[in-house]
DNA sequence: CCAAAAAGCTAATCTCATTAGCCAGCGGTG
DNA sequence: CACCGCTGGCTAATGAGATTAGCTTTTTGG
């Protein structure tokens, strides 16, 4: 019989596939042997563990999250760039759950992990972003923290269901970018918009 | 041999501490029993299941959870209800990580679980805190899912240990909160603290 | 003091992750 | 083309945890 020809890559991009179908805490290497089409130890030929399993989909997450982010800011700045790069952030999130649950998982375990240069690539986008509102010396740093709060607040409750109320979850969401980007370009209100 | 002399609520209690001191992912029937000088199927005599012990320490920590948090805006109201609501929230977060983990993990199972109350409890606490602020109608639940958001954001990344960088992060939060406010209190940046 | 309910215990089952050791397909070499 | 070594897959076995079954003994109401 032939080979099911696996390697680490396809494992890793069935695993997290896998995580966004089932859930993250519900990914076991079972469930993901079965889904190859081959049997359960075969996987420790190409992860060590799960927990390793578990850190390079991670990896490959925080790496698409970061594209996704960077692409949706590119060519924009300001609110444009804000609103942009956060409605692509919470997309992605909805789209891939289990991926995402995998890289707030996930722990760096050492200087050359390749999932640090994944989360400097995200926080990267972010601060680029902030720079276009030219905040002053210092304020960057609160304002980055802010908005990763925000966005990830955002994105795991509603991911978890945690909004209940009927109101439009999207209202929700534009309101707090709105928010943000009020307060951001420095509390006048109409200054970006107007003609 | 005298009996433990255990029961629900000395065996969730209990749950709840451990949870606290390890980690609510490595909270276990047999790491409970352990610490409670008991065999492990004992505690099926007071819990059915470990998902119904790690219900039950949701329930009991959303409670002192909501305590918490009413304490703390008792006799407060807009910036100072904000603040003080907010401070005692993170402190209790870091405090009791695991009860925060549980109660995040916890998912309500019917009409008439004691989850929701203390769900209810915790967002009235912060819908009265945000009713100081006097926000246009239909505001109040955009507000309030911001709020919710940003808080539960900045406790679950601070948690985490996600926030790397040396600068402070009480002032971080601090910053944070003072956006907040002066977003609410309507772009008057000066009008709630000037004589 | 007695009987039933409650609370512990041991032994056994089941699900998973993980390891050990065996065997066959595949790629390159003579 | 036959051969060799490596790699990837497989079965069997181990070990941690949760959970269940069934037995025993403390507690408690009468």
């Amino acid at each position: 019989m032939p080979r099911a020809g696996l390697d680490q890559a396809t494992v890793t991009a069935a695993g997290a596939a896998l995580a966004d179908e089932v859930g993250f805490g519900a990914l076991s290497m079972g469930l993901l042997a079965e889904r190859l089409g081959v049997r359960t130890p075969s996987l420790y030929k190409h992860v060590t563990s799960q927990a390793d399993l578990a850190h390079r989909i991670a990896v490959l997450a925080l790496n698409e999250f970061a594209d996704a982010i960077r692409d949706a800011i590119q060519g924009r700045a300001g609110r444009e760039a804000l609103v942009s790069g956060a409605h692509a952030m919470r997309r992605w999130v909805l789209a891939h759950p289990g991926r995402y649950a995998a890289g707030n998982a996930a722990v760096v375990t050492g200087p050359d992990d390749p999932l640090l240069p994944a989360v400097q690539r995200v926080l990267a986008s972010w601060t680029a972003m902030l720079h276009g509102y030219r905040l002053d010396r210092g304020q960057d740093i609160h304002a980055l923290r802010m908005l990763r709060s925000m966005l990830h607040g955002f994105a795991t409750l509603e991911a978890a269901g945690s909004f209940r109320i009927a109101t439009d979850i999207d209202d929700s969401f534009t309101w707090m970018l709105d928010f943000i980007d009020h307060g951001l370009a420095g509390n006048q209100p109409d200054s970006r918009t107007a003609p």
